[in-house]
DNA sequence: TTTCAATAGGACCAAATAGTCCATAAGAGC
DNA sequence: GCTCTTATGGACTATTTGGTCCTATTGAAA
């Protein structure tokens, strides 16, 4: 969460500590606001009140509420990616997987089911309005995939996954049903449907397990 | 989407034919904008002109924008349930299941996997935003995994499905790859993700099927 | 210490947008 | 045909909200 380089800025000739710094306020503010209430619901006084800066101060930062978002979307995807490269990039393992599984849920339920993924919440608002935002977000879900093919991969290798189990398809799959498994938790404010939505998809991946006794079936 | 009854009002003393057409086309526009655009994004003069109708006319049929927003729920989601029931109700074998995902695929298709599914993306949208209209989302959602799991069940006791499969956790992981399959599409602009997502779910529900030849493995 | 660009404060502006109101037309029931 | 409620048109208002601008302050480099 605190990392800098995250809110660092595109191209400005000189810029200080403290402009990154109110930068990064009004990054994480923005951030912190339109999880919650979606970002055309989000005001720039909200995002200025809750960042303690100014007007002024937004638009030295930002050309305009677009760039902001823009800038959210990309702000936003380096922090789950950071956060998911930490989870995966050792997944060697079902268990792991399921450790995985666990770990999202268990942040979800401490929301009873609310907000939603902050990914997939701002790619159904958005991407039928901002084209820009929609591909880097499309970039973000496709780097995430990564991480789990990535470790699927391994298991595969390891001869854990069957040889005709097809990682990146695997991913999509176990992705859809992460982010159903949000949606659905979110409009029932109940983590409960986002379990059977994940547990399904892992079952399945067991399901091509390599099993250590007799020939795995169809 | 010609049903009237889907647009009738709540609770008015007396109405006219023609206020009901109006409503009917005040209701029809909003959902045309708004899955477009979104909720928020859209606004009441979008509706208006769209709707060929005048400011009046929207605050003789709705109290406020919150109140055509709900009023939009109920009916999207009654237009959603009308679809569903027709290609569900007679759900009873493997390959219906199929066909249903065709058809959801197809349409999806056509618009490139933009747009999402109307009630998902409301249902990001609102449910942290208005209680009414995530709960009656909620609704929804449990009606539409019924559907399912009505047709689930016909397969378990006709045999084709093993005992041991539990309709209603299907139905709730099928409608979780669906959604985020959805969500996905809509993000790449392209419905294969959602095809990968919604083939996986369907994989699993193959895996339960009673086999002809052989005893059924875990 | 001086200088000057970067940073910050916040009043102000203009457009968008939700919502009000009143006059008029339409049409159902008597 | 008369009457009275419903339905409609559209101007008008108030508020919200994105965006501008001018001034002051800070702090790093010369």
């Amino acid at each position: 969460m605190s990392d800098e380089q995250v809110a660092a800025p595109t191209n400005r000739r000189r810029i200080s500590q403290r402009g990154i710094a109110t930068r990064e306020r009004i990054l994480d503010a923005a951030n912190r606001l339109m999880l919650v209430r979606g970002v055309n619901a989000t005001t720039l006084d909200d995002i200025r009140e809750a960042s303690q800066t100014s007007k002024s101060q937004l638009y030295h930062h930002f050309a305009d509420k677009q760039e902001l978002v823009r800038a959210l979307v990309k702000y936003r995807g380096a922090l789950v990616l950071q956060r998911e490269r930490a989870g995966l990039e050792r997944l060697r393992s079902f268990s792991g997987l399921v450790r995985w599984r666990n770990a999202l849920v268990q942040a979800n339920s401490l929301n009873n089911g609310k907000y939603g993924c902050g990914l997939g919440s701002m790619a159904l608002e958005l991407s039928d309005q901002d084209e820009q935002a929609r591909s880097s977000l499309s970039e973000t879900f496709a780097a995430w995939e990564k991480l789990i093919s990535d470790g699927l991969h391994r298991m595969r290798d390891s001869g854990l996954l069957r040889p005709d189990a097809d990682p990146e398809k695997l991913a999509t799959g176990l992705m859809g049903a992460l982010q159903g498994g949000y949606l659905l938790a979110n409009a029932a404010h109940d983590v409960a449907p986002m379990e059977v939505a994940l547990d399904m998809a892992l079952d399945h991946i067991k399901s091509l397990l390599v099993q250590p006794s007799g020939e795995p079936t169809r």
